[in-house]
DNA sequence: CCCTGCGCTTTTTTT
DNA sequence: AAGCGCAGGG
């Protein structure tokens, strides 16, 4: 690796070796550079690398900044310990795998991705409803994510919640922690919540966890919430050598709770940092940055700065207008392919150009036309290996393996292959359990003595039960890949999969997944220290949205075409840019339009994230008309596109017309479901049959209600 | 118990 | 347009 020399700021950042640091740096200025020259530095005076501990955002930034921190210092020290960098998701497992039984969960505790946090979310709002008042897993889901965030458990909940929305959300949350307490298992804000817990209430396990290092580095830092700003202060205290790096405009997770306050308010936590500014940006050409910096600068709350560019000339950023989602599509897609095809200094390859947009809706026609025209891409974030059908399957095995008690898991293949265990029987022993207060895991054996499930189903239930303690005894004893393979062998999922699928190919390609699984879990177990099941689960649960790291995958992916939203793209840079979708509705996104202020203001920082991601061309794209719902719906241009030219009036003007459509959709959103009930004579007979438990829609009496139903 | 088909709802970003 | 829940037949 090359090592560009470093600039005067970056230098001094690099060589303060002690104390607190705040790097305030911005897009493009090269802060990653700075940690991971930091380390290498730290490392050269003589620190351990053992003692030092770096926090990235994701997993994939982890392994490239040990790779080049690593690649920095020579090869020779390689086999030498090497610096902890890791997430602070990874960080925390680490830690609750020593000290989680402190908290009263199971050491095995099982962690709980969206997927299985939907499943316990559905089942805990089953009867809390209070007239046309419903939650939906989604929203409870995000509600619980921000209570947590803030460090609000689901008791406190209940006092805090204002809206009738959040009196159900807080009464649906008791439920949902219950349930994954007596799953024992965590979600993922649980992960940063529990290692909060602990170090708060077990004084010894914090300093423990503590007095691992001496050195703590943290990149996008403005991406903290309360959580990880707790967890980090518990864990610097004592040393001081804290440096943090982040960029206030960058900050794009207020919705999951990050606060720019915690880096705003570095300085005041700490009051002999040292603070070094970076400006110089050597990413983007100079017309780029302009943009950039002219749309950001309508951010009212920011630490003033402004960025130079180093890199002059370049061509203006192209604005382009089209039909319909299809026609943005095909032009976008067709300008690629001529790049990818031209010859001599034209010619692009396809790994240096992006597809950057903002839900996940909207890379499915940029897809299609990417095939058809046979581009090679990566949709990042995608429909990953580990949510394919079959792979969740498998996985929900070995997850009830390494934990019993892991209902969501238990669950989903109790009947999966089927094997006569139906609904019925498992409601039945459902609700024994919950009788019982035990977890589904050890009820099953009352299944033969309890005269409610019939007799063939109580059998294969025993059956059931003991195949899955034979190869629960087995897993210490032989290698996990040997395991496993006889595991899917026994329960002949390749049936299964020919059963459901009627094509061989789609079979083929089923089976195929199977065997990457178990290929994962061999190559696991070859790389592992000490490869254990549970090893493998916590790698699979905390990168599962990342590629495998298949070479096969990997080779591809050199040579493809990036699709990706504006939050995945952060850190990241190609030479070449799209950013499609631009109109009012998607970014800004619909739900920020209706808060206005402060949620604008996030947007507008996601859309400056997108412009500097862009290192040589950009193009933004817009389409007049998008389909919604099967119907085509007439777009607005993003305010933003006015904005970055600085024409402030016609954004202005653009902001009232899209506040103004949103009134009008909320308008209409609010009268459908009345029209919906007063024509339809079967939804009254429900709400006939209900009445008598179901009084007005108050508050308190929904909490009652719905505190009733708790208990049944 | 298991499968199919119909009708209803659907509005963001992710470790 | 698509996924989910529910009803009805094998």
């Amino acid at each position: 690796m090359p090592a560009p020399s470093l600039n005067r700021p970056q230098r001094a950042a690099v060589r303060t070796l002690s104390g607190p640091l705040l790097v305030l740096a911005g897009a493009g200025t090269g802060k990653t550079r700075v940690i991971t020259y930091r380390i290498a530095e730290l490392i050269k005076h003589g620190v351990k690398p053992g003692r030092i501990l770096a926090v990235t955002f994701t997993n994939k930034a982890a392994r490239e900044m040990k790779e080049r921190a690593l690649g920095l210092l020579g090869r020779k020290r390689r086999g030498a310990s090497a610096p902890e960098i890791s997430t602070f998701h990874s960080l925390c497992v680490r830690v609750l795998r020593r000290h989680i039984t402190l908290l009263g969960y199971p050491s095995a505790f099982s962690i709980y991705d969206r997927g299985d946090q939907e499943s316990v979310a559905r089942s805990a709002i089953r009867d809390i409803r209070v007239g046309h008042e419903k939650l939906r897993p989604g929203d409870l889901l995000a509600q619980i994510s921000a209570w947590k965030g803030a460090s609000v458990h689901a008791e406190q909940a209940l006092e805090l919640a204002e809206t009738d929305k959040q009196q159900l959300a807080a009464m649906a949350y008791e439920r949902y922690q219950a349930a994954l307490r007596a799953a024992g298992a965590v979600d993922f804000d649980d992960l940063l919540l529990c290692t909060e817990q602990l170090f708060r209430e077990h004084p010894e396990a914090r300093f423990a966890e503590a007095s691992r290092f001496d050195h703590l580095l943290i990149d996008e830092y403005q991406d903290t919430n309360g959580l990880q700003y707790r967890i980090v202060r518990a864990l610097a205290e004592r040393h001081r050598n804290i440096c943090v790096v982040g960029d206030d405009d960058q900050s794009i997770y207020g919705w999951r709770g990050a606060e720019v306050a915690h880096i705003l308010g570095f300085a005041n936590d700490w009051p002999d940092a040292k603070i070094v500014k970076l400006e110089d940006n050597y990413r983007s050409r100079e017309p780029i940055l302009q943009l950039a910096n002219t749309l950001i600068s309508h951010n009212s709350a920011r630490h003033d700065k402004k960025l130079r560019a180093s890199r002059g000339g370049g061509d203006a950023p192209r604005f382009l207008r089209f039909e319909d989602e299809t026609a943005e599509a095909q032009a976008v897609v067709r300008e690629i392919r001529q790049r990818i095809d031209a010859t001599g200094e034209d010619r692009v390859s396809p790994s240096d150009i992006a597809v950057l947009f903002r839900t996940n809706e909207q890379p499915r026609a940029f897809e299609m036309e990417l095939r058809r025209e046979r581009v090679p891409y990566v949709l990042v974030g995608g429909m990953s290996f580990y949510d394919r059908k079959e792979v969740r399957d498998l996985l929900a095995y070995l997850r009830v393996l390494a934990n019993p008690s892991d209902e969501v898991s238990l669950l989903r293949i109790i009947n999966t292959p089927p094997r006569g265990i139906g609904t019925g029987t498992v409601q039945t022993l459902l609700s024994d359990a919950v009788a019982q207060g035990q977890p589904l895991w050890n009820v099953l054996p009352s299944a033969l003595h309890d005269g409610r499930v019939p007799h063939a189903a109580a059998e294969r239930i025993e059956l059931f039960r003991r195949m899955i303690d034979a190869y629960r005894a087995r897993l210490g004893q032989e290698p996990l890949g040997d395991v496993l393979r006889q595991l899917f062998d026994t329960i002949d999922y390749r049936s299964e999969l020919e059963r459901v699928y009627k094509t061989p190919a789609d079979v083929e390609a089923r089976w195929n997944s199977v065997e990457e699984l178990v290929n994962a879990v061999a190559q696991y177990a070859a790389r592992a220290d000490q490869p254990s099941l549970l090893g493998f689960l916590e790698e699979t649960a905390l990168a599962g949205r990342e590629d495998m790291r298949d070479d096969k995958t990997d080779k591809r992916q050199v040579h493809a075409v990036t699709l990706m939203t504006l939050h995945s793209a952060k850190g990241l840079e190609f030479p070449h840019v799209y950013m499609v979708g631009m109109e009012e509705g998607l970014l800004p996104h619909q739900r920020s339009v209706a808060d206005g202020g402060q949620q604008i203001a996030e947007e507008r920082r996601l859309c400056y994230v997108g412009v500097t991601r862009a290192q040589d061309t950009l193009a933004l794209t817009l389409s007049k008309a998008r389909m919604k719902w099967g119907k085509l719906r007439p777009a607005i241009p993003s305010r933003f596109l006015m904005e970055m030219r600085g024409e402030t009036d016609r954004a202005q003007r653009i902001a009232e017309a899209s506040s103004a459509r949103h009134q009008e959709d909320a308008a209409k959103h609010d009268g459908a479901p009345k029209k919906r009930a007063a024509k339809k004579r079967p939804a009254k007979r429900t709400a006939k049959k209900r009445s008598a438990a179901k009084p007005e829609k108050k508050p308190e009496t929904a909490r009652r209600r719905a505190t009733g139903s708790t208990n049944t």
